[in-house]
DNA sequence: CGATCGATTGAGGGAACTCAACCCCTGTGG
DNA sequence: CCACAGGGGTTGAGTTCCCTCAATCGATCG
């Protein structure tokens, strides 16, 4: 928990949305949406909400009919399972939505939790839903959202279905490598936000086997890695890897070699 | 492939689609549904087809706006990787809708193939898109079953991700009780209409690994199993055992115990 | 300067995979 | 009618990859 010692801002003075002006309006909103559209869905978007390190979101379980639009930093989604075990169902970054796993039913699937400070658009999902039948490009562009998030789920049911480790982590930085590409940022070396523990629970792996991986990547020259931040040295590699077609090597193999 | 003797009935004689008499519409269709607005949804869609087993409705790749509703048989969506390894993403029964995972880019992510002989109803998505618009308790729904998919997925992410074996073919077994008896079949003894082989690509597992769980299974008393006709025993026992709370028993600790 | 957290590294064990043989059932053709 | 092939399933033996347990290290923070 933390203690803020200086009034929230956006608490005490709750801005306007303003999609136009926002970095990330293309990842939100389809390309052809007029002003007075786009006037319209910034109407019915709440006020912005910081979330500081390690702050809560949303919880599992809550009753909600908010969807939350990231503008910048990063979270973690994660579940909690029966026996109290914590698995991590994806990572978001800044134009990514969170929460659509309550659209069934209307209440959070999973605990929203900020990786560093960040910031989120709130979307109430009945007033979107009007807007929807007002907007059906919207409509069309908010089911692609979700038909990606489907998709985006089969690739990890994949992954954690038959692929080795390596294959799995060398999966997740190409992914994340692809997603910084697509908001302007260097898909070649990027820190990571998150911990090694989250990305074992992400990649249904143990934290020691993610440190050892990684080593081996370092060791292999594909990655070079200090703390929490990577460059990709050799992507073909890792493309190959990921796709299970080149085994990393170990200790003993590169020294034969 | 199968020979067809006798002429494609549907394909002939394109019948009119009739939610209003279809045994699963309550799987289909939001309950408070007008009949005029039922007429409307009828209007849309396609006509019935038949689906032969080991038949493929749609193949991963392809081009396509058309979503399928299952009127009665059993699917299963594979996904083909890189390296040519198939894994299934899911198993889809009447009342499901087959394609889901085409909308976010108009190409079907999957390819669906029946494991009987089954019929569907074609949905164009583009007709749907405009009637949604018009019902907008239609897209409500429609949203909770997008909703519903990305839950199931996540729940197998889940389960692939930090479960063993035992607890991974537990889950799955509960999981079609339940989906059976929401269709007032038995939720106690069923069929599995898939084979081990595809039971393992979707659990992740191997066949002899099915194969071993399952002998398992029924030595502890939890199941009975002929071939492919299950009868769940005990339920509670499988319940705990998917909840990680109670291992199952192997030959040398049964003969202790 | 300890305390703590995240990360790394090592040793050993176990669950699931691989490889292989075998069984059962069905269909097919001589 | 039998022989045989082939697919789906079961069972056994050996191996491997990852997990578990444990010690250590570095950085940060009070």
């Amino acid at each position: 928990m933390h203690i803020v010692l200086h009034p929230e801002p956006t608490a005490a003075r709750p801005t306007a949305a303003r999609c136009a002006q926002c970095a990330f309006r293309a990842l939100c909103l389809p390309e052809n949406l007029s002003d007075s559209e786009v006037v319209r869905l910034e109407q019915i978007i709440g006020r912005r909400r910081r979330v500081l390190r390690d702050d809560v979101l949303f919880r599992m379980g809550e009753q909600s009919g908010m969807l939350y639009a990231v503008r910048f930093g990063h979270f973690k989604s994660v579940q909690t399972d029966r026996r109290g075990d914590q698995h991590i169902t994806g990572f978001q970054m800044a134009g990514e939505l969170l929460g659509i796993d309550s659209i069934g039913t209307g209440q959070h699937a999973s605990t929203a939790i900020a990786l560093e400070d960040s910031e989120v658009c709130e979307i109430p999902y009945a007033k979107l839903q009007e807007l929807l039948v007002q907007i059906p490009r919207l409509m069309a562009h908010f089911h692609r959202i979700m038909g990606r998030e489907i998709l985006r789920e089969q690739a990890v049911m994949i992954f954690l279905g038959n692929m080795r480790a390596e294959q799995r982590l060398a999966s997740f930085l190409l992914n994340l490598s692809e997603r910084y590409a697509m908001r302007g940022y260097s898909s070649r070396s990027f820190q990571l936000r998150m911990s090694r523990e989250d990305i074992g629970g992400y990649l249904g792996l143990t934290i020691e086997c993610i440190s050892r991986q990684l080593a081996r990547f370092r060791q292999n020259g594909w990655i070079t890695l200090n703390k929490r931040s990577v460059e990709l040295t050799d992507r073909e590699a890792l493309v190959a890897l990921a796709a299970g077609l080149q085994p990393a090597l170990d200790e003993r193999q590169q020294r034969a070699a």
